[in-house]
DNA sequence: GCGACAG
DNA sequence: ATCTTGTCGC
């Protein structure tokens, strides 16, 4: 939906408008939690010392079911980080409290996805994660606050937000990104907003693929380390715990419809 | 004023 | 997120 419809249909339902500044206001709040550190990111990632770090690495996605538009599928799968090797796989049906408005994603998802993982930890605590993936962006947000922020934060826990696509903060566009990789012929390009700040990373995730995924801090992670884990875990273009915690969440949602 | 906007 | 159609490679 254009953003233009959706601020038209603000206008009609003050209560969204309502919504939208509070949003706005626990956004800016939340983001002085994160702890951000300045990023070198010219240093060395010991990957061997990042599998012993994030032994386990979670996956979450979510599918809206085809008819009610306030019903959804949380997939979520755990994997050994070095081995990716599946070891918790579940799903859960939810219901959403709030429409998806853009910039606001997390305000959405985010309590399904973290009612996901509190049920992991209750049913099998040997499986449980020390970092997650998170479908969507992290400081990589008009506010530097995306839903694996809000993920990562409210459950303590390391996160990585990966897009695959851009969301429009700082003036960055596809476009220049697509031909800024093409000519460095590199497998990653750090994203810089004003003022140079590192906002995150697009990543050419395997060979055969042109189109880059968008790989930006969450919570309490390093980007380099969130590059070198997202790039080991990808087969595909979108990696193994996003993938298949889409696959299930799909499955489930086409399951639950008959 | 216009455009642009993760899932 | 959803929809569609076509093409390539196994």
């Amino acid at each position: 939906m254009p953003w233009s419809w959706v601020q038209k249909a603000d206008n009609n339902s003050e209560w969204l408008s309502a919504k939208i500044k509070e949003w706005t206001i626990q956004q800016e709040t939340w983001k002085q939690q994160l702890l951000l550190e300045p990023e070198d990111l010219s240093s060395t990632v010991d990957m061997e010392r990042l599998f012993e770090t994030f032994p386990m690495i979670g996956g979450l996605d979510i599918t809206p079911d085809k008819e009610q538009d306030d019903i959804a599928y949380v997939g979520i799968v755990v994997l050994s980080s070095k081995s990716l090797q599946v070891k918790y796989c579940q799903t859960h049906c939810v219901k959403l409290q709030v429409p998806y408005v853009p910039g606001f994603l997390g305000f959405r998802e985010a309590p399904a996805l973290i009612n996901a993982v509190e049920c992991l930890k209750r049913e099998k605590v040997d499986c449980f994660p020390q970092v997650l993936l998170v479908d969507g962006n992290g400081i990589l947000h008009p506010r530097g606050f995306g839903s694996a922020c809000q993920v990562g934060l409210s459950l303590n826990l390391p996160t990585i937000g990966v897009a695959k696509s851009l969301l429009s903060v700082d003036g960055l566009n596809t476009l220049q990104i697509k031909e800024q990789i093409c000519e460095e012929g590199k497998r990653w390009l750090p994203l810089l907003g004003s003022s140079n700040r590192v906002l995150g990373a697009a990543l050419l995730s395997n060979e055969c693929v042109k189109r880059p995924i968008f790989v930006s801090v969450g919570y309490r992670i390093k980007l380099l380390e969130a590059i070198n884990l997202v790039f080991h875990t990808c087969r595909y273009r979108i990696p193994e715990p996003i993938r298949i915690a889409d696959k299930i969440s799909r499955q489930a949602s086409s399951r639950d419809f008959c």
